[in-house]
DNA sequence: AGCGTCTTGTAAACCGGTTACGTGGGATTG
DNA sequence: CAATCCCACGTAACCGGTTTACAAGACGCT
């Protein structure tokens, strides 16, 4: 079938010269008179030849190659992000490895692990739950080599990407006050971690300069899962809570919280007035049409294989930290407070469909 | 910082053997008596050694890592087959590359060069876009190392993986006609396509079944992108179609074709029943929620995996294609044709909400 | 004693590039 | 005219593994 792929010491052969010049002239490593240049390129040309990738990282210690560590690239989430570095990656001429690590700290040891091996040049790593330290020596170790996206992870030094979480908060935090609400609940992410407290310390600046009084009443803390999001609207209608409005920090506990509250009857946005973050998913067409916080996924991506990239030629990077600015999608979740009374959960208020409440321009 | 990462011959020195004994009996090539054993295994610990990949891969000639080639992944019906992909993948001790072809047979095609180049060992191959042939010959050069998931590409021989298309447009056709409907449009995807044809070959088998007179009205081809799904549904509604329900080729689609409907006030389903495709988006909470047929995508990644390994390994599999079932997931989006007339478009029958249907049992 | 056969190991040739160093010859310079 | 420099390229040593070919010693057998 194919024909043996070609080396280059066929090409030096064909081209009468060694292979010291054929690959120096390659690389544009030297000046070659017109005549013999041609001569290499005839026979580059003649014996189609590409250089061994394998050859090639051996010999120059490094694959022009980088991973993206997430927790799970099925989530809508994170796979725009990968998109985002894949892309960028491939214009800078780095290629992409994935790796899911499930969130467990087993596997993504692993994959730092890789770097000593070299089997990659660098790392761009996200992770979504809080390091109890073992993250930070490996990462730390490999300096110059990892840049941190998404989530920070304690202690590591180096380059960092984030979304501004707290200006997220805020926004959210604004925006609801301004509509009138004065008690709101907060489905977060796990607890102990920096994006999570941010965002919660958004929403208190945005109540401190109302010069309102305002309450933050339900904090709820968990993975970012669906499965957290039932759990928290459960707890929040059983807890029969007076928050007039929500603000839930990520796509995935919005789409399990809307389960609940579909299923229980909730009316969106007249019973509640919920805000998302991520802004991922198609809200646009969801019951209501959601506001929501939208993360800069794409630049997120970019400018973590950009600080990589420079990082990995020799850079000090160290102490960049970069947050990139979030915005408030305005849509149809959020409304005034009123006072149609929610109903504590139970067997019997399970409705088929549901209205569709008007919404407030 | 990190110390000089070690070497094999390291290894030998301070377990005082050859390097050759050293790898041999790493890669269990080699009996030694107990006594040398724990020789190397304590040097090995002492040095935290591990092999150079880049050297192993030359020495090997390959790298143990495939490559998913597909069109966008952030879309998250790829997104969702590469995490499927990337984690069978993983358990077989092969590393994932990701490539992103942006549907560029350009792009395509440099990926599969990266075959012959053995940049990587295998690739699953993933396209959404009729082929002029370009793509044909060097997949069917680089044989034994190329399997085609999810969208045929015409003339080459290999393993293949799909989902049973036929299979979902028959079973959406057949709900569609028991449910009393006689006039059914089809958005689909590109119109050259193996998976679009089967689609429509699926309703018509279940026309033939059904021994009613059903007609298909309006077949629109297209893009599997919401452009497409709101282009179609323009044209859908101002052609004043006498369809009472339509199947939506993909998410995607879906998702264009649904803000147009929204926007112009049609009603689902009382004025218009819809099946999906894919089922991958949050169907669930949509508005109303989405009927769909559900494509097997986890399994189609572990699938395609599998094939790629043992065909890699030798084994000839140039014969095998395996069609995946798919199932239809009925929820509210479908229900008996109703006398609601549909209107053509305007400015001004643009509404801000909706109202949510009553869904028939 | 002589011979075949394990066992245990070594030396060296690969894999296919990159690159430090060297060299012959013509042009330039003191 | 010798010394120097530059051009155009060659030689060979890497990179760090794997693997083939082969050898020395132990052991058993005749």
């Amino acid at each position: 079938m194919s024909a043996k792929v070609s080396r280059l010491s066929d090409v030096a052969r064909t081209a009468e010269v060694s292979v010291a010049t054929v690959s120096r002239f390659l690389n544009n490593r030297l000046q070659l008179p017109e005549e013999t240049a041609a001569r290499i390129r005839r026979a580059v040309a003649e014996h189609e030849y590409t250089p061994n990738p394998h050859a090639r990282n051996l010999s120059l210690g490094r694959s022009e190659t980088i991973a993206l560590v997430v927790p799970d690239i099925a989530n809508p989430y994170f796979a725009r992000l990968a998109a985002a570095v894949e892309r960028e990656a491939g214009q800078q001429g780095y290629a992409l490895t994935l790796c899911a690590s499930l969130n467990t700290l087993q596997r993504e040891r692993e994959y730092i692990a890789r770097l000593s091996g070299s089997a990659v040049d660098g790392i761009i790593f996200v992770s979504n739950h809080a390091d109890d330290g073992t993250l930070r020596d490996p990462i730390n170790a490999s300096s110059r080599r990892v840049v941190i996206l998404d989530e920070d992870v304690g202690g590591v030094v180096g380059p960092r990407v984030f979304s501004d979480n707290e200006l997220g908060g805020y926004l959210a935090g604004r925006h609801l006050i301004e509509m009138g609400h004065r008690s709101i609940a907060f489905f977060g992410g796990p607890q102990a971690m920096r994006s999570t407290e941010a965002r919660l310390a958004g929403i208190r600046r945005a109540i401190a300069e109302s010069n309102q009084h305002v309450v933050i009443r339900d904090e709820f803390f968990g993975a970012y899962s669906p499965e957290h999001g039932r759990a928290c609207a459960s707890r929040f209608l059983s807890s029969g809570s007076e928050a007039t409005a929500l603000l839930v920090s990520s796509d995935e506990i919005m789409i399990g919280a809307l389960e609940i509250f579909r299923r229980e009857g909730i009316r969106l946005p007249s019973q509640l007035s919920v805000i998302g973050f991520d802004d991922i998913a198609p809200f646009v067409l969801f019951d209501p049409p959601l506001t929501s916080i939208r993360q800069p996924v794409e630049m997120m991506g970019r400018r973590a294989v950009d600080l990589l990239i420079r990082s990995l030629r020799g850079e000090d990077l160290d102490r960049v930290i970069e947050y990139l600015p979030v915005e408030l999608i305005l849509r149809g979740s959020v409304s005034h407070p009123r006072a149609g009374k929610r109903l504590p959960p139970s067997a019997d208020n399970q409705k088929e469909g549901n209205e569709h409440d008007e919404i407030d321009a």
